[in-house]
Formats: structure tokens, sequence, C-alpha cells
DNA sequence: CGTTTCATACTACAATATGTCGTATTCAGA
DNA sequence: TCTGAATACGACATATTGTAGTATGAAACG
């Protein structure tokens, strides 16, 4: 079964640009940190997060979290004196439909168009006030 | 200076009752051959398994993998003799939507309401085979 | 019965991802 | 030049998954 070129929910093929992993737990809000500051160094996310929940993570933590989502390309690093600066490799609506298209060609390349289905039904059963929602949303842009 | 073992990131808010956890690799194709088969031991399994993919795995591993899908009530376990007999504790259909579910729900409570935007558009942006492939299977029901 | 056989139980090890830091090093600025 | 702040590097813990060896126990055989 071909596919035409514009929608991509290609499951059973291999996409070329694999989308950005997903990201749970500490390096979520590490890069939530990102996201919300445009930019800040290993000390603006550390204290931030920190301050924020009470616990108390050492800064060699987040120097790390940082670094490990710099490998992952999800953020970038630029020098400064002595000093990283850390921004968001892209954006956070970006990365949310990256994420979005993913775990839909996730479930339909593991159990087929029968996913789209389950899909459909989730969006379509939506109640009155996320509908509005997602109307006054979708007009933003 | 002692390196405690952290519990898990203050973030992760756990649902009331949490859909069944994501498969993958094998733990996925040995859930696909008992949905396949309907109740099946470890040498069904096995064999299934092993003569699909050409590759050897040894006996145990499956019986491991079982073991861990029981251990995640994914699966039911019949004792009749002196062998297990295995078969699917939800339908595939059920898993499906409730992972089709979750995945919508983990967006969501990550992202907020833009993630359903991003749902939306994707659903709405299928092409007309795909669109006649849902309505074809939403009919089935 | 005693023995073979076979399924399960139990244990273990490797690889990976993530959380968490300690220590060593370096270099920008006082 | 000296020094403290930032980074570089490495290390260990836990959880998950893939993989399988070995021990055990009971059923089946002769």
């Amino acid at each position: 079964m071909k596919r035409q070129a514009k929608p991509r929910y290609a499951g059973d093929v291999p996409s070329a640009l694999p989308p950005p992993q997903s990201l749970r737990g500490l390096e979520l809000a590490v890069m939530e940190e990102v996201w919300r500051l445009r930019e800040a160094t290993v000390a603006d996310v550390a204290d931030a997060i920190n301050d924020a929940s009470g616990e108390r993570r050492a800064y060699t933590t987040f120097l790390t979290v940082l670094r490990r989502l710099d490998a992952k390309a999800l953020v970038t690093r630029e020098r400064r004196g002595k000093t990283d600066h850390y921004a968001p490799a892209l954006e956070r609506d970006s990365y949310l439909e990256a994420r979005t298209r993913a775990s839909i060609d996730e479930l339909v390349s593991t159990y087929g168009e029968r996913a789209l289905v389950h899909f459909a039904r989730s969006i379509e059963s939506l109640d009155a006030e996320q509908r509005a929602a997602l109307e006054r949303l979708a007009d933003d842009d």
C-alpha cells in the first residue's frame, strides 16, 4: 500500500530524520526551564529547579543533564567567557509537534491503521470545554 | 559523602489508574503471539517466534519474558498439569485503545492542551486513502 | 520404584538510560 | 599572578530489557 507524500504517518517506513526522544523526569524539567528562560546557564537552571522543587540537587547534576541534552541535540551551547549558555535547539511547540507525530507513528507502525480509529475517537470525544480550548488554541496560529 | 538513590522525580505524577505499559521489542513480539494464539504455552511462543524470526533464542528467554508480562498483568497464567498456559489479560484492541489514550494524556499533561491541536491536525491531515481506511475500520465496530 | 525428562523457578549478567555527584582541571578576571 | 567559579571527566546507583544457565520438582516411562 503506497502512500502520498503529504502527510507522513508512514508507520511502515523508517523516517530519515528520527524525531527527538521523549523526555521525562529531570531531563524534561531542565528542558522546560531552558524553554522558559530562552537561554540559561547551569546556575540559572539549578537555581530555578532547586528553588521550585524544594529538593537540593548538586550543581553538577544539572551540568550533567544539560550536557546530555546537548548530546541529544535538544539544546545548543555557546561559550561566553568561561560560562556556557544553553538555548533550546528547537521551539517547545516544534518539539511537541514532533512528539505528537511520533506518538501516532509509533502506534500506527506497531498496531496498524486501527490505531488511527482510536486517535480519531479520542479527539472527537473531547468534551465541550476541551473542544473550545482546542479551537481557541488553533486560532492562535 | 553518601550517594543515596533518589526517589522518582517530583514532577512525575502517576495517574490513578495506570495504563498498561508500552511494549517494545521482544516483549511486544511475545505479546503479539499470545494475542494471536489466544492462549499459549512457553513452547508455543518460543517455536512461533523462533521459526518466524530465524533467530534462535533459548526457551528460558521466552519463559522469562512471559513471566515479566505476567508481572505486568498483561497476561494471565493458568497451570494445567505441569505446564503454564498464558492468555492475554486484555484484548489487543483494548490495549491499543489504552495506549492511544495514554499517549494523548501524556502529552497533554506534560505540554498542555496545545498538544490537542497537534493531534487534531495530524488526524485532519490524513490523505484520502488513509481517511478511507479510517472510515472503513471505524464502521467495523 | 528408580530414572529420565521437561517445565518452571531462581539467579545472573550485559547493555542502556537516567539520576546523582565527587574530584580534577582550567582559565577569566581581580 | 592567583584563585575561585565552571567545566571536564568519571563513577556509581537503579530500573528495564535481552539473554540464558542451573536447580528443582514432578510427571512419565520402563
